[in-house]
DNA sequence: GGCCCTCTTTAGGGCCTT
C-alpha cells in the first residue's frame, strides 16, 4: 500500500509560499555568492595520524544557474498567490459563515504551524559516486551535498579514496589516479567530517532531512554499509527521503509527459540545463536541487509534508534489510 | 536491492542508482 500524499486542499498555497519557496529565494539570494567546502587531507605522508583535515572554501560562478532559479522561482510565487487568492474567494463566498470562521482561524494557525516548522527544517540535497553498484563490495569514491537555505559554505564535497580498484572510470570520470592523491581522504576518516558538516547546517533543535535520488534504494544503504564498516552508525536525528518518490507522484498526476523517474529524464522534463558532467557528485546534486524544486511546487509539497509522507530514518532501512535477511 | 506495477499478493519483471 503506497502511503498517499495528503494535503489539505487549504494547506497547500499559502504553506507552500511560507516554506519551500522561501527556502528557495533563500537559496536564490546567496546563490551568487556561494561558497563550497572541499575536504582535503594535507601533510603526512600516508599517516593520517600525522596530517590535519583543512577546510577550503571556494567561489563558485553560479551567476548563469540563479538568474534561471530566479526567473522560474518568480512564476511559481505567481502562480502560488493566484492560487490563495481563488481559494481566498472561494470561501467568502459561501454561506456558512461559521464553518468559515472555523477554516479561517485553522488556515491562519495551520500556516503559522508550518511556516515555524519549515524555517526549523535542514533540507540538504546529496549524491555519492562509488565503484559499483553492490552496497557490499563496492566503495564511495564521492560525495557531495548541498544545504538548500544556501548561505556560506552550504555545499559540501569530498573525493575518497575506496583502497580498491575504481573499474568505472567511464561512468563518472572519476579515476584511480584522482582517488589515490595524498590528499583524498578515506571514508573512515570522512565520516566524522561529514558528521560534524551536517550537524553544521542543522538549526537549534531543528531537523534535518536528506534527499537524494534514489536514496531509499541506493545511497542511504550505501552510506548505512560505509558507516557501519567502521562500527560507525547514522545519527538518528537524520531523516532521509527519496526523490525517486515524488516523480513517481509527478509521473501519474502528469500522465505519459514524463517518461521516465530518473534524474536525466527529469532534468530534460523541467527543461534544466546546468553544465557540468552527469555522474559527478556535486553536478548531480545541483541537478537535484532543481528538480526537486519543480516537483514539490507540481506537486504543492510542503516542508512539512515531505516529513510527513516521505521521510524514513536509517534504522528504518537498517531493520527492514535484517528481517528480510532471518526471514530467507 | 528496493520499489512499483500487473498479466498480482503462494510472483515476476522492469526501473533506477554507479
Amino acid at each position: 500500500m503506497r502511503a498517499a500524499v495528503c494535503f489539505p486542499h487549504f494547506q497547500l498555497p499559502k504553506c507552500q509560499f511560507h516554506t519551500l519557496s522561501g527556502s528557495w529565494r533563500e537559496k536564490i539570494h546567496n546563490i551568487s555568492t556561494k561558497r563550497s567546502t572541499i575536504y582535503n587531507l594535507q601533510g603526512g605522508n600516508g599517516n593520517t595520524n600525522s596530517r590535519r583535515w583543512t577546510r577550503k572554501s571556494l567561489s563558485t560562478n553560479t551567476e548563469g544557474i540563479g538568474k534561471n532559479i530566479l526567473s522560474r522561482q518568480n512564476n511559481n510565487i505567481g502562480q502560488q498567490i493566484t492560487d490563495v487568492t481563488t481559494f481566498t474567494h472561494t470561501n467568502l463566498n459561501t454561506s456558512r459563515v461559521e464553518i468559515n470562521e472555523f477554516k479561517s482561524i485553522h488556515l491562519e494557525e495551520k500556516i503559522s504551524e508550518n511556516k515555524d516548522e519549515s524555517k526549523l527544517v535542514t533540507v540538504i540535497v546529496f549524491d555519492i559516486e562509488t565503484t559499483g553498484f553492490s552496497r557490499e563490495n563496492e566503495r564511495i569514491i564521492e560525495i557531495a551535498l548541498q544545504d538548500l537555505s544556501g548561505g556560506v559554505e552550504s555545499t559540501f564535497e569530498s573525493l575518497v579514496n575506496p583502497d580498491k580498484f575504481v573499474p568505472n572510470e567511464h561512468i563518472h570520470g572519476i579515476s584511480n589516479y584522482m582517488v589515490k592523491q595524498p590528499g583524498v581522504p578515506r571514508m573512515k576518516d570522512l565520516i566524522p567530517i561529514l558528521i560534524d558538516y551536517v550537524k553544521s547546517r542543522q538549526k537549534p533543535g531543528g531537523k534535518l532531512l536528506l534527499i537524494a535520488h534514489n536514496g531509499k534504494s541506493f545511497d542511504v544503504p550505501f552510506l548505512i554499509n560505509e558507516f557501519s564498516r567502521y562500527s560507525c552508525e547514522i545519527p538518528s536525528d537524520w531523516e532521509f527521503a527519496d526523490s525517486m518518490s515524488l516523480a513517481r507522484e509527478i509521473m501519474k498526476v502528469q500522465g505519459s509527459k514524463l517518461s521516465s523517474k530518473s534524474l536525466q529524464a527529469l532534468k530534460e522534463y523541467y527543461g534544466i540545463q546546468i553544465t557540468g558532467k552527469a555522474h559527478r557528485a556535486m553536478a548531480d546534486v545541483n541537478v537535484l536541487a532543481l528538480v526537486l524544486q519543480r516537483m514539490t511546487c507540481d506537486l504543492k509539497l510542503t516542508v512539512p509534508g515531505l516529513l510527513e509522507n516521505y521521510a524514513f530514518r536509517a534504522s528504518e532501512l537498517s531493520n527492514n534489510s535484517k528481517k528480510k535477511k532471518s526471514s530467507r
